[in-house]
RNA sequence: GCCAAUGUAGCUCAGUUGGUCAGAGCAGCUGAUUUGUAAUCAGCCGGCCGGGGGUUCGAAUCCCUCCAUUGGCUCCA
């Protein structure tokens, strides 16, 4: 007999060898049925596989991620399957679990798949499920692992083989599918109730786009069939929240291509209000000591060579162009940094001055590769919300601190709260990716971890992702696709402060160096509008949004009344408008609620008489009467409030 | 850049196997209506069916190519 303890600490005993699912099933039937996988002293397992000695117990279900895990690890072995009857002699990648379902990369040889095709394989892949098909582990040598793929020509799968230790190499078999695999898996099929292939997409093998490109399928699946429909509706919904949709209905942005792609025309009212959000950044930052400079679009070759931005990226930068005389060549700036080195250069500095906090709406142009532009995401054009701190070495870590508090004080007046703080560090063996020496690298880096330390906010730490020049610190957020993006940027560097010489006379009357910390709260203006359209469906706080108010006066009879609000309004500093189209009332507020103007004030005989408003709240009805200079102050308070600190 | 798909009025979309297939709704304009908390009615305007080649008696529809967009991959200072 063996002792068993679950998550309670209950303890029981059961014969020597039984499974999970067996243990499972002796609590109840309904608990087999839903058992996934297993963790048995810590390590997540097959249900079905013996337990022969003494162990902790943990049973996984749908409710948990480990039991999802597993659930569309299947699922993506059962597609495989599905594909390899329908398309005999396909090679297999890899077909791992996703956040939200799977995928397996597929080389079909000549045959090509598309979206037309998924209906079949959904079909077959529900049948074979239905079949309870068992996920048989087997382990095997390395020997026959090599063999049975050899035999059946999978040149990937022999890859991964090659990478595993023997003795360390498991099969697993369902219906007539092999696969090389860890697993774990479910017990057998008929857990899967509900698939749906998502997309297609090539995806190079092992992610080197130097290697062949794989034919990758997207696909999810449910225990349930309405979980399914939940999903989809859910997906439907995530389209709606899509910032180039909303973007183009609010009329805040678009594209031409004429004016070429990746770059964004900032419409009216977009411009309005981005402008907006950058006079609230400045007022900050001059709060903070900030100074702000103006510079050039463009930039001799020359400096971006000192930068080092050349050696990087020149080849993959719009290409320099020249003077026609001259022929002297020219860079579109990629990055304002050059530019503010050389500012801070242009005349000698005292450590009495530091720190200078260099800050500009600077637009850069990069590059991107055409498959990669997105929306206002990614774009080829965008405005930084730029600054550079020239300070000494032992004011890194405030200064750092301070640019810190700038982001959060901007993330609060946004109400914008979703988001991650990455810390991105060298790799621990690609140094020679980076520019500088170790020891500035390690300085740096010490500096970031004990400030994000310091802070008490939730922090993640990659490695490998830092910038060529320095360490950093990134605010990542989701879209409304889930797709993560870089917003906020804090950087600390240490090589431009070396590469242009840059000094500073120290109380001891000797010269040092600088360290340099770059940073952008919002990141991109265009990037930052768009994830702040996707989080707010494109109702913007009221102190940001670019129309606050719209009358709305009954008929043609009380515009006079109308105007005179209008005037109310306007003199109070509101941003307010007429709806004066011979519409009826119902006709105006469905049109206000549409362009997500946050208040209607509905105005007619009632109001006129007594001086009042009828004000309604976009998305929320019915507010009541106000006075004027009352529905002013609502109005402030609310803007008050939004900036004050949530 | 790579793989796959898509591209019809300002927007959202219909257009079966190539032959009155150039359409609808919304938006816009005109007029009527004078309206009380999410769509008043009518008329009108609007498209070289992404561009360019081809196949065909005939192409929005088939083929080639370029451009753009979408979903991924790679990249992201």
């Amino acid at each position: 007999m063996i002792k068993i303890t679950f998550p309670d600490n209950t303890v029981k005993q059961y014969k020597k060898g039984i499974s999970a699912l067996e243990i499972a099933g002796s609590i109840s039937e309904g608990l087999a049925r839903n058992v996934l996988s297993a963790k048995v002293n810590g390590e997540v397992i097959d249900a079905t596989l013996p337990i022969n000695k003494d162990a902790t117990l943990q049973l996984f279900t749908w409710n948990d991620d480990e039991g999802k895990a597993a659930f569309w690890h299947s699922s993506a072995h059962l597609m495989a399957e599905t594909i390899e009857y329908f398309y005999p002699g396909t090679k297999f990648g890899i077909g791992p679990n996703i956040e939200n379902g799977f995928y397996y990369d597929i080389d079909l040889g000549d045959r090509t798949i598309s979206e037309n095709d998924f209906k079949k394989i959904e079909d077959k892949m529900l049948e074979f499920a239905r079949a309870k098909q068992k996920y048989v582990r087997k382990e095997v040598s390395n020997a026959d692992a090599i063999k049975y793929f050899t035999d059946k020509g999978d040149e990937y799968k022999l890859e991964l083989i090659g990478e595993l230790e023997d003795g360390d190499i498991t099969f697993y078999e369902s219906g007539n599918f092999v696969d090389l695999c860890r697993g774990p898996h479910l017990p057998d099929t008929s857990p899967i109730k509900a698939v749906k292939l998502l997309n297609i997409a090539g995806a190079y093998w092992r992610g080197d786009e130097n290697r062949k490109q794989l034919t990758r399928i997207y696909g999810i699946s449910f225990p349930k069939k309405k979980e399914l429909d939940e999903f989809l509706v859910k997906l439907e919904e995530a389209k709606k929240r899509d910032h180039r949709r909303i973007g183009k209905e609010l009329e805040l942005f678009t594209f031409s291509q004429k004016v070429g792609q990746g770059l964004p025309l900032w419409l009216p009212k977009g411009a309005e209000l981005r402008e907006r959000l950058e006079n609230f950044l400045k007022k900050v930052q001059k709060e903070a000591g900030y100074v702000q400079v103006i510079t050039p679009h463009i930039g001799r070759v020359e400096l971006f060579k000192i930068s080092g931005h050349y050696d990087k990226y020149g080849a993959d930068s719009f290409q320099p162009i020249s003077t026609p005389i001259e022929g002297e060549e020219f860079f579109l700036k990629p990055m304002n940094c050059p530019h503010h080195c050389e500012i801070y250069k242009s005349k000698p500095h005292s450590y009495k001055e530091l720190p200078i906090r260099m800050a500009e709406f600077g637009t850069v142009y990069r590059y991107e590769q055409s498959g990669e532009l997105h929306g206002l995401t990614r774009v080829r054009s965008f405005t930084q919300d730029d600054a550079h701190i020239f300070c000494t070495p032992d004011q890194v870590k405030d200064e750092f601190k301070g640019v810190m508090a700038i982001v959060m004080k901007i993330f609060n007046a946004l109400d914008f709260h979703d988001f991650v703080i990455q810390i991105s560090l060298r790799g621990p063996d690609d140094h020679e990716k980076y520019i500088g020496s170790d020891e500035n690298w390690e300085k740096a880096e010490q500096a970031i971890l004990e400030v994000a330390e310091e802070s008490g906010l939730d922090t993640i730490i990659e490695y490998g992702e830092a910038a060529f020049y320095g360490p950093k610190m990134d605010f990542m957020v989701k879209d409304a696709l889930g797709r993560k993006w870089q917003l906020g940027t804090i950087q600390v560097d240490y090589n431009l402060p070396e590469r242009f010489e840059m000094e500073y006379t120290g109380s001891d009357n000797e010269k040092h160096r600088p360290v340099m910390i770059h940073r952008a709260p919002f990141g991109s203006m265009e990037r930052f509008v768009a994830v702040l359209i996707e989080h707010t469906l494109g109702k913007f706080p009221l102190w940001l949004t670019p129309d606050q108010v719209i009358i709305l006066p009954i008929s043609e009879k009380y515009q006079k009344y109308a105007e005179k609000v209008f005037n109310f309004l306007n003199n109070s500093e509101l941003r307010a408008q007429i709806d004066d189209r011979s519409e009826k009332t119902g006709r105006k507020i469905r049109d206000a609620e549409l362009k997500r103007i946050p208040y209607m004030l509905i105005v007619g005989e009632k109001e006129e008489k007594r001086n009042t408003v009828s004000v309604r709240k976009q998305g929320e009805g019915d507010k009541g009467t106000f006075s004027l200079p009352d529905f002013v102050d609502l109005i402030n308070h609310e803007i008050a409030k939004e900036l004050e600190n949530n």
